[in-house]
DNA sequence: CGCGCTGTAGATAGCGCTAACATCCAGAGG
DNA sequence: CCTCTGGATGTTAGCGCTATCTACAGCGCG
């Protein structure tokens, strides 16, 4: 009664396996697989349940040379190979998010590092997108924001979705979250908790985001009427050690300290906390400090960190989803934003009535 | 005097294109490709000058199709895509270690989630491998550990390399740190700042590390003649919260506190300093804490954790080199042991006397 | 001078799939 | 009864490469 035939050297099960065991032709496979429209009801079932009896998967190298499909969409992050900076957590959770929406709708997500500051970085691009053949791209930032890139994509006609560019312009769909607004509401949070003076961390000014979250800081500030003070507002690049140094200048620098400092992200919030610590300033009695990106050291931190939470995953999601919707065609809302949402922890609270004393004494000495 | 004929509707450049340019046959040029040994030298620079010339870039799909090889490696990491526990700073370290290697292996680093923990995983992993027909894989904890998942892939004939396996036996190349002598140095270390009252926070038993962790722990002690006592190992799971939940035991267990705490992973050292800042404890002054990996967070805390360094990245590397070898048919050596290193921080130092005193003291009363 | 050998090159035949076209057949409409 | 239509299937060709075989020139050797 055993079927024999069944070659089977190896383990592979081609599309002519499932063929012959349900009795119909390669294309009505073929069909099957695709969802074509064109298949009778009872044949699909059949040729399903070979397929899964069988175990057959196709083979993606052979659909894509005949399709001119890949079912690849590429994840880009800036930076060599061998380098590689910035925030572990952002890379991993941007990443989820595309890898989880890519492998809902059957698609596979290939994460490639991208120099964009070196003068190959267009060869590079345009060599990965003739070898993978990629079907859409997701540009991380700051690629996101390369036009030299974009142009080239655009010129290699392959869809491509942005996450947190410079600028939301251009036809391609873009995620972002509103860093303005996220920052405005931060600095808002602090005004209410009775600070006044306020030290800002800025981010590296070349990243569009930096400029943004400043302007909300600024804009705070002045919706509360409160004076901007520019010996507050201190260069910062996003780095632990940055964070730590802008500190050192707003607590040490010989004018009156402020009684909350907000850091444009949460690696420099950390370096003012070490600074704090250092001082002998108790987090947040004598100093409220505040970060932003709310990322996996937020937490660790003590005490932990009152930050501003994007979620990054989501805007993975949501950059693969209009990536997807390009390549089937239909045209995407061109600009998503992503929720902002204050997460409340221990770094920050109301001044102390001491430290407020303090400074007002301190700012009696210094006139 | 200009060429026509250019076809270049698109902007796929073929193999046929560079035949024709440099006036030889397509296999002559594909030899090229693939480092023939059979071309004339002469032959072999002009064919090289017209691809460069022409920006050829071989297509993967249609190579893989007909060579059976797939150019791809790979990277697989435990958890379910939507879920992603763990550190990030290892699984981007990680992965840019497999990743560097694959890039001048010419090859592509394919990074994908499998949850070991679910009854599909093996079919998941079998239709990845179906699918992708990657040339090999990289196992990283704890899916190294796995023998459903290592069974399946000796069965399909997919070389593979795995990355801190509970054990290193096989015939499958394997890189790993020896984390019971890293864990006896760290505590060696401690011991000879003069720390005798050393508490320890385990990891989650059924990680083979953890457990390896924990012996080294105890051979320093052994090693040094100081008599172990079990009140100060405490239980742990990696986690932040595990490790301030560790360290509240030991700290307000109502017995004698130790003068240093070595948790089996930076999160939970993290989780401990944040259980003494919150005691009004003096780090390293009244209590000295290291973690273990040095990771992302170790720098960013305060004080900065002295800690136990492995390269992540290098192991990687390595995992990549090997299945690379495996690929190519030569053997590699079975097992690689990637260094250690003691990073000193400013989380350990000698005891204070007064913590010793106090210590003494606390010790007379307890009896 | 024929033999085999070696190094170089071309010709041929697909890899496993699917686009595009061809075919078939039932049922509607004349 | 013959078209015509359109859904369900089959047939053919070939995506861009490379494994494999074949061709042939040049050379040494007995």
């Amino acid at each position: 009664m055993k079927r024999r035939k069944k070659s089977s050297r190896r383990t592979t099960v081609t599309i002519r396996h499932v063929a012959e065991q349900s009795g119909v032709s390669l294309m009505t496979v073929s069909r099957v697989l695709n969802e074509s429209p064109n298949v009778a009801e009872a044949t699909r079932v059949r040729v399903q349940k070979v397929i899964a009896q069988l175990g057959f998967v196709p083979h993606r190298a052979a659909r894509s040379l005949r399709a001119r499909r890949s079912w690849w969409i590429a994840l880009l992050f800036q930076g060599a190979a061998r380098e590689l900076r910035g925030d572990p957590s952002y890379v991993v959770e941007l990443q989820a998010g595309v890898i989880e929406r890519c492998v809902e709708n059957g698609y596979h997500a290939a994460v490639e590092r991208l120099d964009a500051s070196t003068p190959i970085a267009a060869t590079q691009l345009r060599e990965l997108v003739q070898q993978l053949a990629p079907d859409g791209v997701v540009l991380a930032p700051p690629l996101s924001s390369s036009e030299e890139l974009l142009a080239l994509l655009r010129a290699l006609h392959v869809p491509f979705a942005r996450v947190a560019p410079r600028s939301t312009d251009g036809d391609e769909p873009v995620v972002f979250i509103d860093d303005r607004a996220a920052s405005r509401q931060m600095t808002e949070h602090l005004l209410s908790l009775g600070h006044r003076r306020i030290g800002f961390v800025q981010g590296p000014m070349q990243r569009s985001y930096s400029v943004r979250r400043m302007a909300g800081y600024r804009a705070a500030l002045r919706a509360w009427k409160v004076r901007e003070e520019p010996a507050l507002i201190v260069p910062g690049d996003f780095t632990f050690e940055g964070g730590r140094m802008a500190a050192a200048q707003l607590l040490g620098g010989g004018m009156p300290p402020p009684t909350a400092i907000f850091a444009s992200n949460d690696e420099s919030a950390a370096g003012c906390l070490a600074d704090a610590h250092q001082r002998g300033l108790r987090v947040p009695r004598d100093l409220s400090i505040a970060g932003f990106d709310d990322t996996y050291v937020a937490t660790m931190l003590y005490p932990p960190l009152t930050t501003m939470s994007q979620s990054i995953r989501e805007m993975g999601r949501m950059a693969t989803d209009q990536v997807l919707q390009l390549i089937k065609g239909t045209t995407p809302s061109q600009a998503i934003r992503i929720e902002h949402r204050l997460v409340e922890r221990q770094s920050t609270a109301a001044p102390a009535v001491a430290a407020v004393a303090a400074q007002e004494k301190s700012a009696q000495q210094v006139p």
